[in-house]
DNA sequence: GACCAAAATGTGAGCGATCACATTTTGCCG
DNA sequence: CGGCAAAATGTGATCGCTCACATTTTGGTC
């Protein structure tokens, strides 16, 4: 590989000129950068990032810590995040892992922050993260795609609890009284803040509430937890009407498990999701769902890194709030159609 | 920030001991070794990637390259991929873009090589990658997930072709005379392999064959397709009898369509889809489709990237075969039972 | 206890860039 | 055409580490 000298030798110059030329700063004239970009071309020469890191003490390099499943919202945030950054200048360097435990993710940040990051931005929040980063002593900002407000950490969120009582509201507003709901898995910060936003719902809405049911995140749990809730009798009639989904994966499972137990949606239960995964619009029925917009998720993420790289004042929490998408899946529960009009 | 000096100095040994400490080399005495420990715990030192990439002239760095909506596929196989290299050691440093056009692929590799990464690593197969790549001198290993036997390229894949062909032997095998495909977009490696082998299968069983529709692999590109030849008579009497989608995203839009135009699957149309997300067991009816592993291809990328690096030979193509997964979309054409017991 | 190989540790150069500063050229003016 | 500031270019130190090699300790033997 060819180096700075070689191309100021080429080029016939010194090694500083060179330097100038690549970086676009000092006076160099046009003729003699004609030369070195000649040169450049010629030998293919790319500077050494790790010399320039070296050199400069910064490596213009982020971590990102993203865990568990490939899900849709995860992987937006992500991809969006990504580009974001490289618009900006940065390099990404990821440290993905399947299992959430302590162990994998302290050996992760540890890869991470030995490569010099500026930042370590986290995307799936789960307390393990946190802990992990809570037992590191870590000197670089920490941001996080979260909405719990937690202490010395950047955060941007989109607000799950917010996106939670909508849903909610929605079914209270529709005539439902015993509304379910099927949470994420222990550990999700998102998860726990829509177990919250649902209970909060159900409280001021003055509605009896119940433990949630705790999924996985992914289909199979939301169609096993439908069996369930459907063979118990927790669901149809003396049980609950409708059923709020942590996301839009566990709801189409329930679904499936629905179908099959012969209830119908949304005659006999109506199923809200959360997410609006792109194929939430073509479940049978189409899902009502909370929509969150994950690319701009990612974009403030990599606003706030660059906020708080510029150790300027980064608003906290910065949060958006999500949408609902009224689908097929979610009508006034049985009868009630009748009795509301009986009774204005 | 402290380096390998205050290191030294607080354990009151030379530096040099300090880097034999820190890479298990030479002889140390132990209880050398424990104050130089002490020493590195006290000041939270972490030697510097960019000082050790320089002076060792290799960056343990690879680069991704992804490209493409967050699909399943990509996004689990991009996981595996970085668990992978992070247990063999190497970072990963992730270029990922929606758009495929040339201008920001090469844009992406070149960040990516100016990073020193010490090979390319290419997720979502797409022309554009290629002619982004083929326009650059690229002098490092270039290591794609892509199965279409390109030159100059390590290529670890699942073949897509075989894949293609065992979904639509299936609908043959079932009785099924003229099948449809649903591709995926123009540029895509995978898409086109999976024409091919729908159009083998179809050529060798002696059926006729008909242009293959092109989605955009999401789910509503489905759907509007799935309208399109519901509403022409594509579908159903004097039509296909069955559906071959090139991803299970665009077979669910496919089913709602169908299921608003009162086509019904499996009994009026058959549907195959390719890939096997987790929520294909859950669709309805729950989709027969082809099982690609991800986190294999994941793994076996770095082991090709390793291979490449190592400057042994390796095996190419390096394949597996995806295998069928028979569910409730798929049964016998109308009236195919009774013709095969009358005629047999 | 002198000797000596093996073990343990130290010294200085250099990776490839940038930075601070020194030096040479250039162009303009009187 | 000499003088002189501005423009253009060059020189050497430095970032934090590893490498090659030099030097000092150590422990066992005669």
């Amino acid at each position: 590989m060819a180096n700075i000298t070689d191309v100021a030798k080429l080029a016939g110059v010194s090694h500083q000129t060179v330097s100038r030329v690549l970086n676009d700063v000092g006076t160099v004239r046009p003729e003699t950068r004609a030369r070195v970009d000649a040169a450049i071309r010629e030998l293919n020469y790319r500077p050494s990032a790790a010399a320039r890191a070296l050199v400069r003490g910064r490596s213009r390099t982020l971590g990102l810590i993203a865990t568990g499943a490939p899900l849709y919202g995860p992987s937006s945030t992500m991809l969006a995040f990504n580009e974001a950054a490289r618009a900006a200048g940065y390099r990404v360097s990821m440290a993905s892992m399947a299992s959430v435990d302590l162990g994998a993710m302290v050996d992760a940040i540890d890869v991470l922050l030995g490569q010099d990051v500026e930042a370590l931005v986290v995307i799936v929040a789960d307390v393990a993260a946190f802990d992990a980063l809570a037992g590191l002593r870590v000197d670089i900002p920490l941001v996080a795609a979260e909405s719990s407000g937690r202490q010395g950490l950047f955060s941007v969120s989109i607000d799950q609890y917010a996106g939670a009582r909508l849903a909610v509201r929605h079914l209270v507003g529709l005539g439902h009284r015993r509304i379910l709901h099927v949470a994420g898995p222990r550990g999700s910060v998102d998860a726990a803040e829509r177990v919250r936003g649902w209970r909060a719902e159900l409280d001021s809405a003055g509605l009896p509430g119940s433990p949630p049911v705790v999924g996985t995140w992914l289909a199979r749990s939301g169609f096993e937890i439908g069996e369930l809730l459907a063979d118990d009798g927790s669901l149809g009639k003396e049980g609950a009407t409708a059923v709020f989904c942590a996301n839009d994966q566990m709801a189409i499972g329930l679904l499936h498990a629905l179908h099959l137990a012969g209830i119908r949606v949304p005659e006999d239960v109506s199923v809200v999701g959360f997410d609006d995964i792109p194929e939430a619009a073509h479940f049978r029925p189409p899902l009502t769902t909370v929509r969150q917009d994950f690319h701009d998720l990612g974009s403030r993420l990599m606003a706030t890194v660059l906020a708080a790289l510029g150790g300027g004042v980064v608003e906290n929490p910065a949060q958006t709030t999500p949408g609902l998408v009224e689908r097929a899946s979610t009508a006034p529960p049985p009868g009630y159609a009748a009795r509301s009009v009986t009774e204005p």
